[in-house]
DNA sequence: CAGATAAATGGACCACAGTCCGGTAAACCC
DNA sequence: GGGTTTACCGGACTGTGGTCCATTTATCTG
């Protein structure tokens, strides 16, 4: 239905053989462009046409590069994407190894809590495409894996893949912009919540390490 | 930017006071050609433009009756969720009052996957608005009361108003969509790990009623 | 029944995402 | 450098959701 089904890899960056040169240079300006309209205005009112405008550049030029508005509001945010999976895959405890799973899993959440905070809107932008599309990206198959792991590291001893659904679930950014702005939640109390909603599904960490 | 901000009345059924005969006329066609389309063309690939044109009416007369796209889609599910919301508030246990708490919230649980089975595309498209919008709804509202309601009578002493957050986010119908469509996940499968989730969550009924 | 009033109507109109294709210019080979 | 190929470019075009407002029509009042 899809197509593609097989293209798991990297999420949109770094082309696959050789960039022509004026390809990389339009790409580099469009991102500078919807950079700084998104700054300006905020992700939700950027219209395509204005980031094509801003950047002097066509619009299938833009949609040639990015595929459609979700993909320019991904790579926006593709570099701080980065650096989050490379600190809880490699980087230094708890977020990354070293510390008990259940005390990863809470860090994970803890981050992806700031994440949300901080990058909010745009998140909201990117995810907010066709039905099921998000969950299809690589993105989420990445958290997904990860919560997978963490899950099975600690013992519980249930279906694995449907409890990182759920954690992932309250970690949507759909949801906690709405109990951060509309239920007016803290963030100090959203992270209470889910470092006790850890504690409660996953069991004490029996072995140390 | 919108204008309307203090229109936050009831759903979008039964006129306030008096609905005028014509009106009323037409919002039965329209319902009626949304739903010959949406049963013959599916939820997805059904336009606005082609029910007004069945329903021999104008764009704005299909507008101002529903709201938007949303709109119209939810109130195609209206009965079905009015039956759903009277079973659980007021019907015969375990959905209804009379099982304990714990036992009534696996019911509604399952309640709920069964309706997202059969009404699928449909809440696919009536949930798939401007982001947040689902969560604002009242139809959200009364879900979140209810479960609130019985994690209360469970005795559960942590936040209860997040907990209701995250068990309807494990409900939301892309995700069990997601689930039973691209990761092969059986209706049974889904119901064995609700009840998992809930059990795991709420502690045993104590009292007994 | 006639006039007044407010509500409902419908289709032209707008904004925006996404597509298409003739033209253009890199990149590569000789 | 000249010729060829091929990826890339750009903007006109389309489809769809949603708005606007001059006109019509149901209802109410006398």
């Amino acid at each position: 239905m899809h197509g593609d089904g097989d293209r798991l890899e990297l999420p949109m960056l770094a082309p696959l053989r050789h960039e022509r040169s004026d390809a990389a240079r339009n790409r580099t300006t469009i991102l500078a462009a919807a950079e700084r309209l998104v700054a300006a205005d905020g992700a939700a009112a950027t219209t395509m046409d204005q980031v094509a405008c801003a950047a002097g550049v066509g619009k299938g030029t833009l949609f040639r590069h990015f595929g459609d508005r979700c993909g320019l509001m991904r790579a926006l945010l593709d570099e701080r994407e980065r650096s989050f999976q490379e600190d809880f895959i490699r980087g230094s405890a708890p977020l990354g190894p070293g510390a008990p799973a259940r005390e990863r899993l809470i860090a994970f959440g803890e981050r992806m809590l700031e994440h949300i905070e901080i990058q909010g809107d745009l998140l909201l932008a990117a995810e907010n495409g066709a039905p099921g599309e998000r969950l299809r990206h690589s993105v989420y198959a990445a958290y997904r894996a990860h919560v997978t792991a963490l899950l099975a590291d600690s013992g519980y001893d249930g279906d694995i893949g449907y409890l990182a659904d759920v954690l992932l679930g309250s970690l949507v950014s759909e949801l906690v912009l709405f109990q951060r702005r509309e239920l007016g939640i803290s963030q100090a109390q959203l992270r209470r919540c889910w470092g006790e909603l850890v504690r409660t599904l996953v069991a004490d960490p029996a072995p140390v390490v």
